[in-house]
DNA sequence: TTGTAAGCGTTATCAG
DNA sequence: CTGATAACGCTTACAA
């Protein structure tokens, strides 16, 4: 079928090969003649609409039963003006709001409205644009919308590293919020190099996002700025930036860091050695902060050299508890500012032929999923991930759809001890406090 | 300043609270007079932007030391009309191409062509604009390119579940192949749900995303077929959809299980038992259709009851081992088609007090991060996953670039066995071949 | 080398 | 209740 042969057309459909040229919507029961051609040819596939001719040959609204075929024929002029004659135009395959309009006989104003569920439809308009609509598969052009509504139904979501065990976790509850709302997310992975998150940044405002998430980073201030500026609203988790104030995620370090060392303490141990994480992080200074704090309370043994540097990776906690075994006054626990590290230090130990818990304990930071295989058991500080991640979009929701100016919201999530098989009475005491039976998901020491 | 005193400004501009101005761009040395405040009140901040009056009252390319004040007194109707007179227009803060080319003193088209970097631009007016561009921090709408272009510099990163420790790393080596173009990343969590699923795709559609890649799920017919009518290019990852070919990557499973049981059997062991993945899954289905191959290929203990059902969990796997370990003929060695479920079956070992690998012998599949803790110290068959990620995003790139009627391409990566703790000769074997030395520190002991 | 103008597909406004 | 129309911000023929 030669469909190529009207004059006005021929410009834009180049030089068609063989077709196959299949119904797809219109006919006798659709109210406008037939309308809709689905043009294959190979993998390529076509949608010609005849929406111009239809206004131009007939009566609006015309039930059904017109003349049913031979209307390609009629060579037209211009295309895409909704008003005189018109060619049949040939789409990269998506029917616009203008075909949907024309094979219901309304005005594209009409067909937005009613698919907007606006009052001001008829009921029958309404379900007559939406069947139509249903038939012919169309769906707006979310670039038409975002341009026109300066909106995009898009989140970013700015994270360091989603290989790190930590952050899908968070990310899945991200998802599960925004996904409600029909919202996409769009997933940056910076490595924590600044230029890649300016960069995101950047191309996450040219996408007009509605909102944004950061995890675990800071932007710099220009960044900041330039987020500002746009008027995107931005939740940032588990880091603070240093002065501007957003809304914030975050976990209540200081008291999770304070029931490990209380439990410890409980056990019995007053040496207890500190894995820090990455420097400039604010979550890892809260927490070393915290461990001093509890150290001092306690009065336990503030030797400096018991608290060892790492940057939250396992390898940094194999060195540390390697470095802290090597102490001539080794300590009798270990505290690690994340569950990585904590692992880290327990393959180290068990390397060493260090048993524990019976010669040291290890206390973990973040209940990471594989912290409770039985065979790693590890002790740690519970934080809410997923939890977190909700808790961040759903911020970010509230603040999308309200007011921007009112004054930033924190959400600070309870951590709670897991106690498992990692902790134990440091050795050669003569029993303290009575050990809670492990596997036990007790949150605080029993005291 | 109460700028908003022009007459056709003041239906856009509403009732103003008081605001700070800010001279952002132009002035003496900018070729064109005052013409960018930012104006700030609390948290909100617009860009006013003069552009139209420098058009009206001003020659195209004076150069400077215009009356640089006192402009916004002057009223003026029609505003975004590039010809005549205009109002200064507030923006929700974002300059625009007409913007910028009004502060260059050349038309929009000049502007777009410069950033494009155009051949048909001279140097001088290309960097002015580049220049101008930077002052002002002008970046071009992605709505407004999208649409006009019909892309959207993003695609559609369809997973099952993001906290599964495989996907992550996949996600990763996409990511990575996709930053260098600096596309963006759409991240489509689908739980498996077919409903969700074919929401996503439908909303990734509607963002005319440049590609897709789906990893380790079908998409249902009537998805695909969408996906193939949009010709968006999709890469399929892990599991092939049936009934259509597209470009895909994969492992060879086949010769990684394969590599397993020979492995297996070269320690001596001849009950070798298999813990399958989820059904319905196509790579689940290779796995264990190579665990039947090989079994049969060295004419191993065939029995069915070694072969059981699991759904890629570690409780899943938990369980397999102990159904098996309660069969009255018990294997030697636990195959499972993925590390979480083998390392369930560890736990459940551990559980029972039985040794691995004195005992049993526990061998695993992915090689996810966690399987070379020295406590897990798995066994496995390595399952390139930062590659799998990067091939199929390459695939896809050179889709998109390239022609899309050439045939589908597959990259089938080569798994690795990796020999770790979990494995050892069979009990009561009179010494078989000799065993590698184990590079690794054993496990199992537990305590 | 640059400018003009026509869209891309929506939705909001306002008029019927 | 419905329709015409004007944006939204950009790119690309085509004209100058």
């Amino acid at each position: 079928m030669p469909v190529s042969r009207s004059r006005g057309a021929e410009s834009r459909i180049a030089p068609l090969p063989m077709f196959s040229v299949v119904l797809v919507a219109g006919g006798p029961d659709c109210g406008a003649g037939l309308l809709f051609f689905r043009l294959q040819s190979g993998a390529k596939t076509f949608l010609i609409r005849f929406a111009s001719i239809f206004w131009w040959g007939m009566s609006r609204n015309r039930p059904r039963e017109e003349q049913a075929n031979g209307q390609q024929g009629g060579g037209a002029p211009a295309n895409g003006t909704v008003n005189g004659t018109a060619a049949p135009s040939v789409s990269g395959v998506r029917p616009t709001i203008l075909d949907l309009a024309a094979l219901c006989g309304v005005s594209p104003a009409t067909v937005s409205n009613a698919l907007a569920d606006k009052p001001n439809v008829k009921a029958e308009t309404r379900d007559l644009v939406r069947r139509k609509a249903r038939e012919i598969g169309y769906h707006a052009s979310s670039a038409a919308r975002g341009l026109r509504l300066g909106r995009s139904w898009s989140i970013g979501l700015v994270v360091g590293d989603i290989a790190n065990p930590f952050v899908p976790d968070v990310v899945r509850g991200v998802e599960d919020v925004v996904w409600r709302e029909r919202k996409n997310l769009i997933l940056c992975n910076t490595d924590f190099q600044a230029e890649k998150k300016t960069a995101y940044v950047r191309s996450l405002l040219d996408k007009q996002i509605d909102g944004m998430i950061v995890l675990s980073q800071i932007l710099d201030a220009q960044d900041m700025e330039r987020v500002a500026a746009a008027g995107i609203p931005l939740v940032t988790v588990n880091r603070r930036a240093p002065d501007f104030s957003t809304d914030y995620v975050g976990i209540d370090n200081q008291s999770g860091v304070r029931m490990a060392v209380d439990y410890l303490v409980s056990l019995g141990h007053r040496r207890i050695a500190f894995v820090k994480g990455l420097f400039r992080s604010s979550s890892a200074d809260d927490r070393f902060a915290a461990y001093q704090a509890a150290v001092q309370a306690h009065g336990l043994d503030g030797d400096p050299s018991l608290a060892v540097q790492g940057d939250y990776s396992m390898e940094s906690g194999d060195s540390a508890a390697r470095s802290l075994m090597a102490l001539s006054q080794r300590p009798t626990a270990i505290l690690a500012a994340n569950d990585l590290m904590a692992l880290g230090a327990l393959g180290a130990l068990h390397d060493l032929g260090i048993r524990v818990p019976a010669d040291v304990s290890v206390v973990g930071f973040d209940n990471i999923q594989l912290a409770e295989h039985p065979l790693l058991n590890l002790t740690t500080i519970n934080h809410p991930k997923r939890e977190t991640g909700d808790a961040a979009a759903r911020l970010l929701l509230q603040r999308i759809a309200g007011d921007r100016n009112e004054p930033p919201r924190s959400v600070v999530l309870k951590p709670s001890l897991i106690v498992r098989g990692t902790t134990a009475p440091p050795p050669s005491t003569p029993k303290p406090r009575r050990r809670r039976p492990v596997t036990v998901r007790g949150t605080g020491d029993g005291g």
